[in-house]
DNA sequence: CATGAATGAGAGTTCATTCAT
DNA sequence: AATGAATGAACTCTCATTCAT
């Protein structure tokens, strides 16, 4: 007699749902966000529990629901607020015209900052892509995006003669995208982040990523 | 990164006990291992219960207890067996005096060729090692092992005048050993690893790979 | 059947509480109502949530509380309002000294075509009474009405000398009565109630549950 | 990396797993069985939680898991132990040529002994069916069981010309069959139970049933 | 009168681990 | 050495009801 009720219907899970009307459940809201924030970079995602996290935010277990449903869902709204910072650092507002070699290094010194600021949310990335299927596309996406720009970048010093042409742009650039993400991550994420942790500081690895980048492209021959 | 809320005890718990005595228990603990690795790679390390396992190797769920203490202690096991595979194949063989371009290929080829055989065993420690601290540091070990051995062939090109004797072998080491897991973390863990997944074969990332160590190097002046 | 464990606290709260004064609270009291109607149609009594009736209401939740302590009260009133529909067939009006067949005849069809016209709230009443025993009772009393109209009826028809008067009119009463509700929800409430459902059309059912009643009642010596 | 886990396969929910083998997961197996029927008649489907169940037969809560996967799964349990006692009293062993009237009687003394005998669990069959759909179908099913053996021997009766042949048969038995049942479930489960109740005996109940049938059938000529 | 955010008790369920046989 | 039933802590999620605005 009466239709069974399905569970949860579709809605592609991380997509968020609508905001809330009043102010108060705004101010809520983003109580719960920046609560989730703390709590995960504390626990770690998989030891976090959802009641820690309303603890945090001073609400009960039930409020939780009232705008996430899961904890998925959640941790996808705090890497949504990270993410602005993270993104727009690139290759960026340098004069036309300058030293290729600057404004790779502007480019990368720009990246490496960000990645030290956010460095425990890309950990948390880490491991969330590693558990969560639907987090490992989010970070394949964001990963693209940053190599992508940066083929984009190295076609043009091709163009302008400025960088061997016999490298494919898009391969060359998920190298040294990878590299630099992974020495990030070795060092802000796995060691402690403290400069000097394993012996370097923050522009000794500055220095190493700006060479390679130089080396590989191979615009050597006018500068060094 | 994450401040450790599970108690893990006593140490070493990574460190395996003394082998079973009789040839049943041998034969029991090898068939324990081997469905942990099938059940692991089909459901992911955290998605893997024990009885999962149990059920594969056709014992009963307290006969696991008899040799293992524990999840972790069952993946350590897999991840040992495995190792021998992964860790051989670096600078290979090479007779001395053999081109330097042609050493470094053999050494990218065994490499990318024993990821591939392995992909879904590195897949797996990746999860695992950003869940679980101690193997965090296997996986640290493992990679510095890596790193390390290609850093003193970096050097010996350095010596031999046949590299760029500005860079830090060290950290150079590092970050070309980075690039290369990351892209085959890539391509056979993130992408299917079919040939051509993305777009890119395997010779053909390869070929990219060996570029990019040569001009990185830069010891073109001889050599394409 | 089952020992309460509820508190049902204070008695009679199905007697609904007086109406709200304004024009305002009236059409929003009927809102809910035809709310509340529709949703227990659609997924049924328990699987009804109050949120899902104040949606369906285009109220907030808390405006329920201004007209209905629970889900029990509101659903006393939607059967309230159904009420009158259900129970004024019966032995309708007809001239007096007709053809007791046609009587019986008349009634049987009101009886079902009301049935049938209300099959799901039945249906839903059916559910309810064997959760909350105060609509089992509620549905006891009006069955029990039914059942002692018919028994009048039939006592008369005893009277006239046209029923086997051997018949306890109460109990003969209680189990005419009984079929009939029983295949009426058999056909229109378990089955799908539509035409032709189990091989049976509505006219089929009538004739059936005509003969049955004249033959039980024996006054087929004059009329077949 | 990981195939997602689905969970519940398939496996038509009600039809129970394979039995323990051990006689001490007999034994338990049995012990929830018996405490759910317990627990279910002292509280009703609906208010009867698994824990309670679990207490009643004194293990623990994850214990119940072992055997049955839901609520509804054990309360299917129960229905089928107690089926056997519910289905076998029909029309029963009575020598042949015997007087039809008294078939009868002796099918509806029998199905009423039992129907009083199991009126508790008959009443939550009626309160589960109205929920579970599941169980809606196995109380058509076995109504219709009933219904198709009555139907047989009315047929019987009809071709040795002592029963009206204008009645159909199937139609004829649904309505009889609803209508004991029906009062059935009125005396027993709806009222107490108690002899006497709505001031009626059962045997008092039994001679009003049995005269309506034999009505129904009209092979009053020869009998009374 | 209406709103909708906040509450919080309570149920179901999982699974690593133990232990009597 | 093997078995598999029993354990029970821990966690998620729901939803009727309240109440400040």
């Amino acid at each position: 007699m009466a239709a069974a009720r399905t569970g949860s219907e579709d809605a592609s899970s991380t997509v968020s749902r609508e905001l809330p009307s009043t102010q108060r459940g705004l101010r809520t809201r983003r109580a719960l966000i920046d609560a989730a924030r703390t709590v995960f970079e504390r626990f770690g995602y998989l030891d976090s529990r959802l009641i820690d996290i309303t603890v945090e935010a001073q609400c009960s277990a039930g409020t939780f629901y009232t705008y996430f449903a899961s904890k998925e869902e959640i941790f996808a709204a705090v890497m949504e607020l990270a993410r602005e910072d993270m993104m727009h650092p690139g290759m960026p507002h340098t004069p036309k015209g300058a030293d290729p070699a600057e404004v790779i290094a502007a480019s990368n010194r720009a990246y490496l900052e960000a990645y030290r600021r956010n460095a425990k949310l890309m950990g948390l990335l880490e491991q969330v892509a590693s558990i969560d299927p639907e987090f490992r596309v989010l970070r394949l996406e964001r990963a693209d995006a940053f190599v992508r720009r940066n083929a984009r970048s190295i076609e043009k010093l091709q163009k302008a003669g400025l960088a061997d042409a016999n490298l494919d742009p898009l391969l060359t650039s998920r190298a040294l995208s990878g590299m630099i993400s992974r020495l990030a991550f070795g060092y802000f994420v796995s060691r402690g982040g403290e400069d000097g942790a394993a012996g370097v500081t923050f522009d000794g690895l500055l220095d190493t990523v700006n060479r390679l980048w130089i080396n590989t492209l191979q615009f050597s021959l006018r500068r060094n």
